[in-house]
DNA sequence: TCAATCATGACAGTTTGCTGTCATATCTCT
DNA sequence: AGAGATATGACAGCAAACTGTCATGATTGA
């Protein structure tokens, strides 16, 4: 391989390995709240702005089908209501309900001290620089891999 | 939620997405030739030696179940074999065949060509801090949520 | 205006990875 | 040597995301 296919490899490897430890992390703080990490995701989308499923799907980077799932699963347990769109007969938004809202609430401490946590040990200036990294990894894969 | 909180909640759901996108994009390179982004990946970890099922998970931040999965596939379908381990009379060594290494060696020209639009679009050096960033963001997040 | 195109949700089926459990092989320690 | 701990594979079931397809509501352009 050649060294940019090898840190191409390096870096893809490193995301799933990554991807792997974030989502566990995800499920450790919302299993206590009865939540998994994927409603957690859900939920956080429309905190502050109720979106459709499509607009969810957009903005997480999944497909309409998937959120499409949790969404339902959500309305189910009454963590959130698809509420009429008054731009799209069609196309409900999903709100947070007060449940819903309690719930993402319950898992602020355990949040706030894993990112504590994480910060901590890489210190405050050089986490800015990876997450900065990792965005900006994140937008160049997104426009180079769209066309 | 504190700027930590924030910091981490976008790492993750960065994270998220470049997952997303790699995923795409080795599924993208592997088609053509047959593969899958979860057989290539599982073909590349026995390339150079051999290893029993629960080596390649180790190795890849993965369950043993699912790896046993894709390694029976690429048995079934001839791209690897199970050899005997001297060390372990359960544990067979995954091992490619020449079918297997033929099939990784055809998505070589692609797997090039994408990792050099990649480096070209951050620039050989700054393409090394970033995949460095990641690493390094993926260590700590072994290391901190271990225990 | 209205026909063609696009966006959205619903439904079905597939893939991939996870957890849990069991039986057995290997290793460790006294 | 042998008991307990650990590693491994097999099997079953579940969660989450994907693709494909269809019907219908929105948007656009001639």
């Amino acid at each position: 391989m050649t060294p940019d296919q090898e840190l191409l490899a390096t870096a893809a490897l490193t995301s799933f390995r990554l991807n792997g430890r974030f989502l566990a992390l995800a499920d450790e703080l919302a299993k206590p709240v009865g939540l998994t990490a994927a409603w957690w995701q859900v939920l956080g989308a429309v905190l502050h702005e109720p979106l459709p499923v499509s607009g969810i799907a957009r903005a997480m980077g999944l497909t309409r089908q998937s959120v499409q799932r949790i969404a339902d699963l959500l309305v189910d347990r009454g963590l959130a209501t698809y509420a009429d769109n008054p731009a799209h007969a069609r196309a409900k938004l999903v709100v947070v309900t007060d449940a819903g809202l309690a719930a993402v609430r319950r898992i602020d401490p355990a949040h706030r001290a894993a990112a504590e946590r994480l910060v901590a040990e890489l210190g405050e200036e050089r986490a800015r620089e990876v997450v900065g990294a990792l965005v900006e990894l994140a937008d160049v894969m997104e426009r180079t891999e769209h066309r």
